[in-house]
DNA sequence: AGGTATCGTTAGCTAAGCTAACGATCGCGG
DNA sequence: CCGCGATCGTTAGCTTAGCTAACGATACCT
């Protein structure tokens, strides 16, 4: 998946920065796709597919959830998510608990298990892009730190705008 | 899908860089994350399904390319791909061609339309990106490019060391 | 020419996505 | 207190996407 032409677009002050900020978000998009593609061969040894693997992730950090806003987050409607909650949960590695105010809603939390498994596969897919950036001296390093800085408020700010209210 | 524990690893110099090596890392695969989750939802526009349109970007950024390539570029067995081929082709996204050389092989390679609706969906995703870059000043523009420029020879570091012979 | 390897497809399974329809529960107006 | 619309999760039933095993066709090698 290689990176290709640039549409311009954007309403900023001079049509070249315009043009340089397509650039640069066409280039930016691209090598996340090649990383995450990359990684993703490390989660073979976790036993898991991908949609659980994500959606594990979700209870882990998110703490308990309900099916809806777990289904909400990972972008899918409420029956797949249920199915794939009922795998995880075969597999011991979330429970199901009922809500005293509401038994309508049933919330989600992850098992040690669950956390132990969810763990590994991050340190796993973690070790591999840090060992690829031991190749930097220390004010690449720098620059580094600095540009994800950037990356990251920049993706703050579109989940920002895209995410529905609640 | 927030960022959460780092472990540490990397048989560098001193402790301290290892770690921070390990932190940036876990900062940059999170931000990897949301920033294609966010961008997914502007792929619905496109009517094609996320394994096609991935297939199909791979088509049409890597020219004629055979089945068996393009099963092993998405991290898919042949029987798979075959599938999702015979899919974009009744859609008339591709095309398959003989190869004279070896009648086991089939190219395939994009349509006009196939070119054409990739094109759309990743000016739509390119656009989103860049149109939240827009509150960057030029200094910060700057120091972006440096990162991404970064980041892109990381992955691509990464990807030859995975990348099997062939 | 014959055996072996490679390529893509077929067959048949499970998992993952969807919509439509349902049962259970909540909350509210009467 | 009682019905009644809204909300939540599940069930049913479909398509697509993933896999392995087995096959047919072609190429290569001796």
């Amino acid at each position: 998946m290689p990176t290709g032409g640039v549409a311009s677009g954007g309403s900023h002050s001079s049509p070249q920065l315009a043009l340089d900020v397509a650039s640069l978000a066409d280039q930016l998009h691209s090598a996340a796709i090649h990383l995450l593609r990359t990684l993703r061969k490390e989660d073979d040894a976790s036993g898991l597919s991908a949609p659980r693997l994500s959606a594990l992730s979700v209870v882990v950090f998110g703490g308990p959830v309900t099916l809806g806003q777990l289904a909400r987050a990972e972008q899918v409607r409420p029956p797949t998510m249920t199915r794939i909650v009922t795998g995880l949960e075969k597999a011991g590695l979330v429970r199901k608990m009922g809500v005293a105010r509401d038994h309508r809603l049933t919330k989600i939390e992850a098992t040690a298990r669950g956390q132990r498994v969810l763990a590994e596969g991050r340190a796993r897919r973690v070790r591999m892009l840090a060992s690829s950036m031991e190749a930097l001296d220390k004010s690449e390093l720098a620059e580094l730190r600095r540009g994800i800085q950037l990356f990251s408020e920049i993706v703050a700010t579109m989940r920002a705008k895209s995410v529905s209210p609640q």
